[in-house]
DNA sequence: CCTACCTGATTGTAAGACAATCTTCCGTGA
DNA sequence: TCACGGAAGATTGTCTTACAATCAGGTAGG
């Protein structure tokens, strides 16, 4: 686990998509989620600044700033002095972070659906046809980004600034409860289907049939989840 | 502007009420946040991490920790190789922290009114004692936080992880969109007022009736500061 | 007056050092 | 044999110094 391409022959360790250079501490950033996406670091996990420096092949200063950002996103807890761990969700805070993402999900559609020159509706449709082009790539890792990169569209497609704001502390949850669902990364087709599933309600413009949409997206899922996870209490 | 106590001769520049032991970092990020509470810094001022760090007493590294956070919350733009400014945000984008305020407040209480046992509700009532305690004490940044952890006290009331992750950016923008209104500021008795109503409106246990109370304490509060911002475009 | 180059300003990153805190292990005494 | 205390190791928190990278502004030359 390294991000200098001069180590890896020549393709950086976040791949060749990225066009803008990232800087060191953002790539360590994006290192960390994939590792975590692929299950590479699972949930309570220990780490240390010395180690992932050593293994990421940057200094200390650089892997305690992109830690820094990881821990306030919440993907990583942080004990002073003792070390760091992968943080995990309880199935409470799973159900937590549906409900909430749902109401926030449909503040975004609450704009959207508030357009009525049809711009922000093209925004989605464009993000969804975005979603169409990578969902059944063999990357699970950009599978996983491309289901991201949908659900962000959505607010973006609101246009409201701290929406957008507090989206990267939003994807560092879904990330954390995907972690936990095995099952959820090995099925594409699924992941698709329920996608379409969600376009298509949110082609309606009827928002009670999108607000029950991305409540079976969402909350059911969820509660799927924390079903999977039985008597396995994460915490 | 120094955090170091035996420079102020005693006294920490973060008050004497902090119980726990903050670090370098959080000092720093706290000190910087009353600068903007306060109007010393003010949106659109420019800063470095040297000046800072001279001023504050601590070393650059300390210093970009807490900058990195701040950049993250929103409250400071970070230009890379240029230097960084104090944020500020247009009218359009208070209008939208209001609305998504509204909708995350709205999710909050959802939360609250589904509590059968009322512990929810007296966790709210205990906000709002902690609120009139300090609601007109003569240091403003008191009586900025008194706001602020009244309005974070409903969110935690709901018991929701997620939108406890998401107080920390809500709550910069919230600063943000306070410090363009310096008439705000200045008036306790109204502050005081406005979140008694409130108060009044989530004692009704109605939520139709709570939702038009936030949204006049929000949303109606925001375009009321946009139209004194009247033709200052501040982007 | 325009363009190019150089210099200054500032951030990005590194290495090494040491302080602070916590945990674990070992030794001693009861 | 058990418990307590101290020491050592592990890890973070903070610092200092140094240099690379990037950008902007100013000056000089054409």
């Amino acid at each position: 686990m390294s991000i200098n391409a001069d180590e890896r022959g020549g393709v950086p360790p976040w791949g060749p998509t990225v066009v803008a250079s990232v800087s060191r501490k953002d790539a360590v950033g994006i290192e960390i989620r994939r590792a975590i996406i692929l299950g590479r670091l699972k949930p309570g996990d220990k780490l240390t600044e010395t180690q992932l420096a050593t293994s990421l092949g940057v200094s200390r200063p650089t892997v305690r700033e992109a830690l820094n950002q990881l821990t306030r996103e919440g993907l990583i807890v942080q004990e002073p002095y003792r070390g760091l761990r992968v943080a995990d969700v309880t199935k409470e805070q799973i159900r937590d972070i549906a409900v909430a993402r749902v109401g926030l999900d449909m503040l975004a559609i609450d704009a959207i659906l508030a357009d009525q020159t049809g711009r922000r509706m093209q925004i989605v449709e464009e993000g969804w046809e975005q979603f169409e082009r990578y969902a059944f790539h063999p990357d699970p890792v950009v599978q996983h980004e491309a289901h991201l990169a949908f659900h962000r569209q959505i607010w973006a497609a609101s246009e409201n600034y701290l929406l957008l704001k507090l989206w990267p502390v939003t994807e560092a949850h879904i990330t954390l409860a995907i972690a936990e669902d095995q099952t959820a990364r090995d099925d594409p087709e699924r992941a698709h289907r329920v996608h379409a599933d969600l376009m298509v309600a949110i082609r309606t413009k009827d928002r009670d049939t999108i607000e029950a949409a991305f409540v079976a997206h969402t909350l059911t899922s969820a509660e799927e989840l924390i079903t999977l996870l039985g008597g396995e209490e994460t915490q």
